[in-house]
DNA sequence: ATGCTAACGCGAATTGTGTTGCATTTTAGA
DNA sequence: TCTAAAATGCAACACAATTCGCGTTAGCAT
């Protein structure tokens, strides 16, 4: 947040998709001025719904509580982004692009490992699941539907892909991932079944990785 | 539903984890009568509820239209479930443990691939995604726990592992097929990545059973 | 069959959520 | 600087969700 009070400015290319779903509420009909103010209230409703999860863990924050904790007016949440889970969504993402960064070295090892171990632990965070319910709720959502899903995803599935590209895992695809490393994060942290210790983590990542690791060695040779 | 009244006869030995959480409203202070109108009552909201998630897709039914529908009236809702989460979660529950049998024939790719289809099937439904969204929710709620949802997920994690002693794979692990199986198809239809050609569901099954014998094969020989 | 009381139905009361009209402030452009 | 309209604050409002008290019904044990 430092001192900008621009908060518009999230991260890399996951921008668009974002503003196009979550802030769809905003009646940008004439011409829109999101700078100033608009851009002032907006990070503090943020900072509040941030700040309410910290404290209450996975109970999401109500529209109202946001209201009174950041100073913003009800009626002003109500209308720019309609309904609570259109608001936690859009936390949700910003959160995410900028606390999960994918990195690209070209060793395919080290980078899962890296943003493995990074996913395990966010997960663990009060709100870790946060994302995942936000997320299903949208593809829950008839108004948003599985192509509002998917412009959600893109981004990080492309960035999934340079990944991939860049250690020339050909026999991989950024679904691949998706299914073999987030799915498996998520719901594992859904049932409880992750380690709480740390030392336990890095076991539970590399048992993660070999996965992947697997399954490559097994599409360029079933032996 | 058939001609029986008594609905209280689920499958198998998820009974105990259901009724000790998702009924937990009921007050079994005294003595308990379980039978003949609770049970007729508690038929009815389950046969609401499952007709309106058919008819309403995913959009979860609140309690006043379950009322409404069932003719119990709301006020007992309230009484015996609480919130319309908890309701959800043990019509959830039941449907699964009746709709998704884990098959045990001692053929791993057989059982696994006869398992995978029918739940990549069950997720295209409407309401598909309300079990995954009935578990989250319960995961959040911070009145079950850990502890809660472990008791929730156990009866199915006994009967992976009997899937796989019967066909010898003792290099994997019932979490291990629910990171495997489960999470790519739920995250999967999430984010609608499912195909939805039923030609397609066979191509999508083999290589999630095939992600799973990858990572048998390397685990036994990491060649 | 008879009594005890859990479970239910009913309607009113209470609370919480979301909407709307209007005055005021603030932004972006002329 | 000045103006049109976008965004916000405010308060009243409409409506849905949840709880409560109380009288009635119906299992279950005796």
């Amino acid at each position: 947040m430092s001192g900008d009070e621009r908060s518009t400015a999230a991260t890399q290319d996951s921008e668009e998709a974002t503003a196009a779903l979550a802030a769809d509420g905003v009646q940008t009909v004439g011409n829109a001025r999101p700078g100033g103010r608009t851009a002032r209230t907006r990070a503090a409703v943020h900072k509040a719904v941030r700040e309410l999860i910290e404290q209450n863990g996975e109970t999401a924050p109500s529209i109202l509580e946001v209201a009174a904790r950041s100073g913003v007016h009800a009626a002003t949440i109500y209308r720019r982004w309609r309904t609570p889970e259109a608001l936690l969504l859009d936390v949700a993402v910003e959160t995410v692009n900028e606390v999960s960064p994918i990195p690209v070295t070209g060793d395919l090892r080290a980078d899962l490992t890296a943003y493995t171990h990074n996913l395990v632990t966010s997960t663990r965070r009060p709100g870790g699941l946060g994302f995942l319910n936000a997320m299903l709720t949208a593809a829950r959502n008839p108004e948003i539907g599985p192509t509002g899903i998917q412009e959600l995803v893109a981004p990080r599935l492309s960035h999934f892909q340079r990944m991939l590209d860049a250690s020339g895992a050909t026999e991989l695809t950024p679904l691949d991932l998706f299914g073999l490393v987030l799915a498996p994060v998520y719901l594992g942290a859904m049932i409880g079944a992750l380690p709480q210790a740390p030392d336990q983590t890095d076991r539970e990542v590399a048992e993660i990785v070999d996965n992947v690791i697997a399954v490559r060695l097994y599409r360029s040779s079933p032996c």
